[in-house]
DNA sequence: AAACTTGCCAACCGCTGGTTT
DNA sequence: GAAACCAGCGGTTGGCAAGTT
């Protein structure tokens, strides 16, 4: 796309960094603040191209990286947030702090891909139907002919799992999981201007404006995570735009969606004296220990 | 003790999207 | 508008340590 490498490899040094590295970047870091990664080599005579030292900053040498095992809360938060971002480890990292992407990916690679994989065989087993919850009539069991989406131990396929009818819609509301995600991002943004500073549930490196880490979301999982469900509410009252099109367009089988859509119950999202309050309701619904985006959430695309 | 296997994790690679020139 | 630059993301790889045969 007439562009060179990014990184030129002559002279350059490759694999694991040395302290005295490490010492260089820090000090370029200490100096400059983050960013600006292209200059690291030319200005402290760095061997490595921009791009490795921005990696060996964010997964290593930041000060607020959380080191050790991950415990079992964090794990569980690991589970909930793959199931509903996918791979989207950068989403994820941002809701656990002191943690990096790249940590998060290896744990999940390493260890709960297969627990994923053992839990879903065991249960596949029992099920091999997709259950579609509605709020006033018993759920509707319908033949699975594909594995759902955001299936543990993989990430969102293109899957379909067709409705045995129309009405089946009837008293639920689609939301395309793309747009919970730009909802989740915004409110991120919305939140970090409001407070003017970054996410509150990581720390800052120091001094600087600059100090910003990345994109520094704010906790809302974890937030989410305690009995306070505002913070779930605001992403859906600030985007709301974005859930309420894809809600509408469902109606509409052409409409392209791009992403998977989540099927909630329709009352919880429609009746605008619930507005805020039932989505403390949709909040326990998937802090509970029910498998709500395998099951009790019916996962499809259009 | 040596050879082999397995698992972990830091780092690399290719790509994308946003911004600047 | 095109090209170049840059930051960031997710998939993959390679080296190392621990465990097993």
């Amino acid at each position: 796309m007439g562009r060179g490498p990014r990184c030129s490899k002559d002279g350059l040094n490759k694999g694991a960094w040395m302290a005295t590295e490490d010492k260089l970047l820090l000090d370029y870091i200490k100096n400059h603040g983050e960013g600006k990664w292209s200059n690291v080599a030319k200005e402290t005579g760095l061997k490595r191209c921009g791009k490795s030292c921005r990696l060996r900053w964010m997964n290593y040498l930041r000060p607020d990286i959380k080191r050790g095992s991950i415990s079992d809360d964090e794990e569980e938060l690991i589970v909930r947030l793959h199931k509903l971002l996918g791979n989207r480890w950068s989403l994820i990292a941002g809701r656990l702090p002191g943690r990096t992407d790249n940590e998060i990916k290896n744990y999940w690679n390493s260890n709960l891909a297969k627990k994923m994989a053992q839990a879903q065989s065991s249960s596949q087993s029992k099920c091999n139907n997709v259950i579609v919850k509605t709020t006033n009539s018993p759920s509707t069991v319908i033949p699975q002919q594909h594995t759902p989406i955001a299936s543990p131990g993989t990430a969102p396929t293109a899957n379909e799992v067709h409705l045995q009818n129309a009405d089946d819609f009837s008293n639920n509301v689609a939301i395309n999981s793309d747009d919970l995600v730009k909802a989740v991002n915004s409110v991120d943004s919305q939140m970090s201007s409001e407070q003017g500073s970054p996410c509150p549930s990581t720390t800052t490196t120091g001094d600087g404006d600059d100090d910003h880490l990345g994109s520094s979301p704010t906790n809302f999982m974890m937030d989410f995570n305690t009995d306070d469900h505002e913070d779930f509410c605001k992403i859906l009252d600030c985007d709301f735009a974005n859930l309420s099109n894809a809600m509408d367009d469902h109606g509409d089988h052409g409409v392209d969606h791009s992403g998977p859509i989540l099927v909630l119950p329709k009352q919880m999202i429609m009746d605008k004296n619930v507005q805020a309050a039932d989505f403390g309701s949709l909040a326990s619904f998937l802090e509970s220990d029910e498998d709500w985006l395998g099951n009790d959430l019916n996962v499809m695309l259009s």
